[in-house]
DNA sequence: TCTTATACGGAGACACTCTCCGTTTTATTC
DNA sequence: GAATAAAACGGAGAGTGTCTCCGTATAAGA
């Protein structure tokens, strides 16, 4: 038996192999940004000026791709989150960062469908990226709920999956305006009566 | 030039014609239900024993048939919504229907995807089928409205796509009871202050 | 029965996803 | 600055799906 290093977790990349991710995710970004989360993966392997394997090698599912694409994105949302919760009374932090939750799907129309996975079912896509969404939304109800203005009995990942179900499938160009009169209703009804 | 007779706007199919059509919406029906709204339509094809190009001709695209597939289930939802705007209070026909609408997508699981194009941004398919689901939330919150129990500012589509938004990403198999909290949530926070 | 408008079917062009494996590039060792 | 092994690349190609075109079949009407 050969001897193994214990965790090779994380391994670094080579040079090229970094070169080709970089320009891979830039390609993944304006594709989706162009054509919507059901981009053709190899056009934008294409445009990557890769192949194809090498593109499936270093994301191996469609979702892979995305959730990297966003990542920082997301990550911003949850830095936010834990900012708000600090400087801001419980109930007003997570509707100031339900409010910014749809600027970031305005800003960015190409992270609904994104979200919409990191939403979804999946366990996996949850886990990694995900989770930063769903940590910063339940911390926010969680600390709403204990200060006792809003209901015990609310499902955090609801309220944001009503409010991206108002956002992403919006057609008319007033969609932000009712995304948000949706985030005043949607507190006002979980407030404790 | 040749005489046209005016109008000859729905044409009576042929009696194949019409044989085929049945076959293709059961055949559909089942495909949908088992894979999903995004079922291989040449698959359906197949099972419908019919050739490509048959379907292709009676239903020039997914969302055709698709809607044509749920057309009497949306119909029912259109009918109980008249029902109720008569025998019971704004609020409480709203609240009802919303409710129920949260049933039929648990009963009908596939029913979401097709909703979802119902709901979205595509103008024709809002004419026709779609309408008619519309309607009846309109009159519904108009209904609400105009008794002074709700407020006036509230989009009644929005509130729709909301707890569509919830049902249909919805993982966890208690996804019905969190639905219809949400109507409850929405609901209590549409009331006039 | 004959005619013709109507409808059918499925081959085929094109697009997309994903894998496999021979070739190339990078990092390392001497 | 070779030589070597490990890592990564690329793109042909198999599998599956969408949608069209047009020669063939069939129903409806005279």
């Amino acid at each position: 038996m050969t001897v193994k290093k214990s965790k090779p977790a994380a391994r670094t990349l080579r040079a090229d192999a970094l070169r080709n991710r970089e320009r891979i995710l830039a390609a993944a970004k304006a594709g989706f940004t162009k054509n919507g989360a059901d981009a053709s993966l190899d056009e934008i392997a294409r445009r990557a000026k890769v192949g194809a394997g090498t593109l499936y090698r270093h994301f191996p599912t469609r979702e892979a791709l995305l959730e990297a694409v966003y990542q920082t994105e997301v990550e911003k949302l949850a830095a936010v989150q834990r900012e708000f919760s600090k400087t801001m009374e419980p109930v007003e932090a997570l509707r100031a960062w339900m409010l910014l939750f749809v600027d970031y799907i305005a800003a960015k129309q190409i992270i609904a469908p994104a979200l919409y996975t990191l939403l979804g079912a999946s366990p996996k896509v949850f886990q990694s990226t995900g989770g930063l969404v769903t940590r910063a939304i339940e911390a926010l109800v969680a600390g709403a709920v204990a200060s006792g203005e809003i209901r015990a009995d609310i499902n955090a990942m609801d309220l944001l999956r009503a409010v991206y179900g108002v956002s992403s499938v919006a057609s008319a160009p007033d969609w932000p305006q009712r995304a948000k009169r949706l985030v005043d209703i949607l507190i006002h009804g979980s407030r404790v009566r």
